[in-house]
DNA sequence: TTGAAAGCGCTAACAA
DNA sequence: TTGTTAGCGCTTTCAA
């Protein structure tokens, strides 16, 4: 059964085609009679209109394309579920594409995107760089670029967190609580929110008199364990852990539950990012909470400017928002 | 700065529009030459073929749509992000769109949806019922209803799970462990889902001996502590929850956080679902855990078979997996 | 306020 | 193997 086309409707009703489209789309005024009877064989029929023949035509699309690493991580869950609202209210549609974290599939997945034509572009590389078919829309499509970027050197609009400042936060509040000797579980540090935070707390420890440790756990909960777990059972316990992201804070878990180190007795925690989990324990988690509403909101409403100003040549902008401490029950007074 | 058009690149590299067409859509062999003369034109201009215009014009359409209760939950989203997967390497793009599990929204995002002349769908419905809009694509659009569906009354192919028997596995091996008094933590029983496991569950303790109480603490983590937090309060504790879903068991989680009942010791747990959260604990969640990735992989194959066959008057087929009970520490043997 | 007709960028049928 | 041309369904002039 073949789709209802407007030629269809326009018959059904007696109209010609434009009042159709204009009962439709709003923008040319018709009479309500009229509106009554193209309205009722639109319903009679099942129509709707046909996008791509309108984006086509119109050369206007109420597409956004948006580009994660990864759609199950609840951060970034999160960010595109805001996205998808505020883009819905405004008349948009989001088309979302993963990279997976990695590379080429980035590349290639961020190609099938732009044959979409989006009227904008709002991506979180999966490494700190800009990806070559990215760099290329300058000029042609609005783009910003959120979370994964070094604000320095970007092109385009971004929206971070001063993961420095986290760093820094979190490297004073546990040598508040009397900490020196504190171990950061990283991720990966060529992911530059990773790196900052990294450095702004081992600043800040050593600064205060402590000492700081990095360990690179990657991205593999069960890998990540591992490392964490040989490391542990080779060297001299930490009395600290500041867990970087998620995942390395769930494989701090993991390693310290096979060994039976409890958080806050044994050692104390801060995770970074607040997921519901962290508050669901006996022992809940003291966390850097990142605004990830505010992230959203200020990247589509930098977007949308963009897109509805089309001044292209206007300078990039980046907005820098704070992550903040909640205090919970993981970390010891020492 | 405009898009180049393909007339653009045909015009740069010397060839006609059709050429062009032939060496980006493979359906026609080209010389080699021509080839290499048509890729470089493109490259030098960043061209990328416009989806609109050549959906318009084959009427087809690479692009199937995805409806899912809400993106930020783990369990969706593993399914989108395998659904992605194998779209992106059958050639196809993935729309989504996230009901937020209000009816009303529902039924507007799959109108814009379908709007799209997607090739096909597949939808978790927020209520066990179809919504109109979808039932109307009957005959017109293959449709894939997955998870929160009533089998034996679905226009459309179906993949679920057996949920009832995980309700019964669920309640046999508590009852096995020797627990007498068992509540249930369902979040909505509207949801055929919960509704199947409770009924399981519920049957078979009560067969085996035992009793059986259920709560349905909603879908908010909050409300859902709290409910059962007063509920705790007000009742003899049983020895052993059930918790349906990811939230009624971080909702049981907090409650029980909140009034120093430690898990396992003082009540036993079993969870439905698995996330990477509950492994990461020193007292490891027993959980029912579903196939994910196989119910995203066959609600795949049926849909791609549907579109491919063009056999639109098959019956529909359900399928139904299980899911599978994974041991660990959470519950206590009596 | 309405209708007729052109054309958006592409692909399919046909001709060369 | 390549080119020419018509037309997908819609919106947008322009004329009535």
């Amino acid at each position: 059964m073949k789709k209802p086309s407007i030629k269809d409707v326009a018959k059904l009703a007696g109209v010609s085609t434009a009042t159709v489209s204009n009962v439709f789309s709003g923008r040319k005024a018709v009479n309500d009679d009229l509106k009554d009877r193209v309205r009722g064989a639109a319903q009679q029929l099942g129509y709707q209109a046909n996008r791509a023949a309108s984006q086509l035509r119109s050369q206007r699309n109420q597409v956004v394309a948006v580009l994660v690493p990864n759609l199950t991580d609840t951060f970034f869950a999160k960010i595109i579920s805001n996205l998808e609202n505020m883009a819905f209210s405004h008349g948009y549609d989001v088309i979302v594409a993963s990279s997976h974290d990695r590379l080429d599939v980035e590349e290639s997945r961020i190609n099938a995107l732009l044959r979409w034509q989006p009227a904008g572009l709002i991506a979180i590389p999966c490494s700190g760089s800009i990806p070559k078919s990215i760099a290329n829309l300058k000029d042609t499509t609005p783009v910003v670029m959120v979370d994964r970027v070094s604000v320095e050197d970007c092109l385009f609009d971004t929206v971070t967190i001063d993961n420095f400042k986290s760093g820094v936060d979190a490297g004073v509040f546990l040598s508040q609580q009397g900490h020196e000797k504190i171990l950061i579980a990283a991720s990966n540090l060529d992911h530059p929110p990773i790196k900052n935070r990294t450095q702004g707390c081992f600043e800040t420890v050593e600064q205060l008199g402590g000492r700081c440790e990095v360990l690179a756990l990657g991205s593999d909960l069960e890998e990540g364990a591992n490392v964490l777990g040989s490391w542990l059972d080779n060297n001299e316990h930490p009395t600290a852990i500041f867990g970087l992201t998620n995942v390395t804070t769930l494989s701090v878990l993991t390693a310290m539950a096979d060994r039976n180190i409890r958080v806050c007795d044994d050692i104390s925690l801060v995770a970074h990012d607040d997921y519901a989990w962290m508050s669901a324990r006996s022992t809940s988690l003291t966390v850097m909470q990142q605004p990830v509403d505010d992230i959203a909101k200020t990247a589509w409403n930098r977007l949308i400017a963009r897109i509805e100003s089309k001044e292209v040549n206007q300078e990039p902008q980046s907005s820098v928002l704070e992550a903040h401490l909640v205090k919970r029950k993981s970390v010891k007074k020492l």
